[in-house]
DNA sequence: GCCGTTTTCGGCCCGACTGTTTTCAGTCG
């Protein structure tokens, strides 16, 4: 069983177990299992067969958890979960995601009126049973009925590139306005997230009605959810929620600390500050009655002697660690980054000509790039041959010679072939200055299979990194199954590379595979496996995905020198 | 269910907003 799965079924105990009403601790308990489990660098199962390790020695796992993952390990079941299931049907759950309706009053329609369906909560609705219940009324019958809508589209999550949109949209809307002295994003768009579920604004402003009439007025919004005196919230017509805050000057900073969270971060942040007898809340740090930071972030941090965490780790995942340990490693930024290692041209199935995507790169600040076209297995989209990738290489030799103040690489994307060989031969791959392995076809093998056929093509001696390792930016369908751990050591062993392939929409290599490379020492390329000139700008996605895995400049290997990334592959 | 320089019990982050109440519980972030 995976760690994702795992996590999931932890989630799952946890809203039944919040549906009964249970000890919420005792709930917060599983939620924080599920997370920590979930982003664990090492699979558990790992864990558990390796006699140096304990499950409990991860943080929030005691012994009942470890039981409770040890049995899920070995047997695919958790008997408490079915025992849960036999009490409750799992179909209330929907009910949770309903804006408004929490386990209390769900857990209220699913004893006195028997609801087990959003289509059953609808009837009671309509039929006006669920005015007549104690705690409940006309408004929050007529709520409930307008949340089963969003209820059946909830969970959606867009995508960190599309809310980058909204987000300059609501800026540039918001900040010429008369009555906003400063307006930030916070949430989990400033961390970075791969996926972000709303939006959260902070804005400084001396007049909160006046700012919230504006937002009020704003084209995208589709209807206001709530407004009180400082905090307001909307949804846009594209879906997305929108929540804004009004704080005092003062305020701004611990309000912006607040709201970036992660709420786990602030749990953890807001327990060092009980340690010491402070309190922090969004207005600021507290000692007793008297305020003792709040002005900026670094003041609310400092006053627990800790760094300004920058906004992508703050998931207490690793960050609280690091502070321990002394300064905080400086995280790889767009800035470090020194070439691309990965893009097509209109050699195979790219847009653009060699000569066009590499002077865009130069335009990007970039030093080198690999052109990095298909191999002939990918018929589909114009794989060169080993004559026809010769030929390539002529004219790179014959662009590359004009000086053109960029380095162009001879690459290639080679082809693992279902069978587990390479699809280009050892003599012309030892002529290629870089070469990416990648798996395109036979993604329905098992897992074993493919970690077989990946691993593999490490061990070959002009392989220098594995391109799309997760198989995510490869189809808008399931994933092929790897076990990326696997896949990690045998690169380890043999020296070479990982790609983290950045795409708007997708990437390949996520946070936690990148925490996974880190842990085991593997070099990371950042790379955007672009097939236009446009396709280029997808290196900031990546980049921003490496910090959130706590990546360095030295974990980095796109960060050298062509030359000394050369001498370090053992080149020349 | 976890955790422990207040360690085996008694804590576990904290405040805003809403709707239902008439002083507050539930929900959310």
């Amino acid at each position: 069983m995976t760690n994702a799965e795992i996590a999931a079924t932890f989630d799952q105990v946890a809203d039944l177990l919040e549906f009964k009403g249970e000890n919420p601790f005792r709930v917060r308990a599983y939620r924080n299992a599920a997370r920590t489990i979930g982003d664990q660098p090492r699979q558990v199962a790992e864990i558990l067969a390796d006699p140096q390790a304990k499950l409990t020695d991860i943080a929030g796992i005691g012994k009942d958890l470890a039981e409770k993952i040890q049995a899920l390990v070995d047997t695919r079941k958790l008997p408490m979960l079915e025992e849960l299931l036999s009490e409750i049907p799992e179909s209330v759950l929907a009910m949770l995601r309903i804006p408004g309706l929490g386990p209390k009053r769900a857990a209220v329609l699913y004893r006195e009126l028997g609801v087990t369906t959003l289509d059953e909560l609808r009837e009671a609705c309509q039929s006006h049973r669920v005015q007549e219940l104690k705690g409940f009324g006309a408004k929050m019958e007529a709520t409930i009925l307008d949340g089963i809508g969003i209820a059946s589209e909830a969970g959606q999550r867009f995508l960190w590139a599309e809310a980058d949109q909204f987000v300059q949209d609501i800026l540039a809307y918001m900040r010429p306005a008369k009555a906003v002295a400063r307006i930030e994003p916070a949430g989990s768009y400033r961390r970075g997230k791969e996926t972000v579920g709303d939006l959260d604004f902070l804005v400084v402003a001396d007049h909160p009605a006046a700012v919230m009439d504006h937002f009020a007025a704003y084209p995208g919004r589709e209807h206001t959810l709530a407004r009180g005196g400082t905090k307001m919230a909307i949804r846009l017509t594209n879906g997305c929620q929108v929540d804004l805050r009004v704080v005092a000057g003062e305020s701004f900073g611990a309000a912006l600390q607040y709201f970036t969270g992660s709420q786990a971060h602030n749990i953890v942040l807001r327990g060092l500050a009980k340690d010491r007898k402070m309190k922090i809340n969004e207005y600021g740090v507290f000692r007793g009655e008297r305020q003792i930071a709040g002005l900026t972030e670094e003041e609310v941090y400092a006053s627990l002697e800790l760094p300004c965490f920058p906004p992508e780790i703050r998931e207490a995942r690793f960050e609280f660690q690091w502070a321990e340990k002394g300064p905080l490693p400086e995280l790889v930024a767009l800035d470090d980054i020194r070439g691309d290692l990965h893009m097509h041209t209109t050699w195979s199935d790219g847009l653009a000509t060699l000569e066009e995507m590499a002077e865009a790169a130069k335009r990007r600040g970039l030093k080198y790039v690999a052109v990095t076209d298909h191999s002939k297995r990918t018929m589909m989209a114009g794989g060169l041959d080993e004559r026809r990738l010769r030929e390539q290489w002529v004219e790179i030799d014959r662009y590359n010679a004009r000086r053109p103040g960029i380095t162009v690489l001879k690459g290639v994307e080679m082809d693992i072939l279902e069978q587990g060989g390479m699809d280009l031969a050892d003599d012309v791959l030892a002529e290629a200055d870089w070469v990416v392995a990648s798996v395109h076809f036979g993604q329905r093998q098992s897992r074993e299979r493919i970690t077989e056929r990946i691993i593999n093509a490490l061990k070959n001696p002009y392989v220098c990194a594995i391109a799309h390792p997760t198989g995510r930016l490869l189809t808008r369908r399931k994933p092929y199954e790897v076990d990326l751990e696997a896949v990690l050591r045998a690169a380890r062993e043999h020296g070479k590379c990982m790609e983290l392939n950045a795409h708007p929409s997708r990437l390949d290599l996520d946070d936690v595979g990148c925490m996974m490379a880190q842990n085991l020492g593997v070099a990371v390329v950042i790379s955007t496996d672009a097939h236009s000139i446009d396709g280029l700008e997808a290196m900031r996605y990546g980049v921003q995905q490496a910090r959130r895995g706590g990546l360095t400049g030295a974990d980095v290997a796109n960060t050298r020198s062509w030359t000394q990334l050369k001498k370090r592959l053992g080149k020349g």
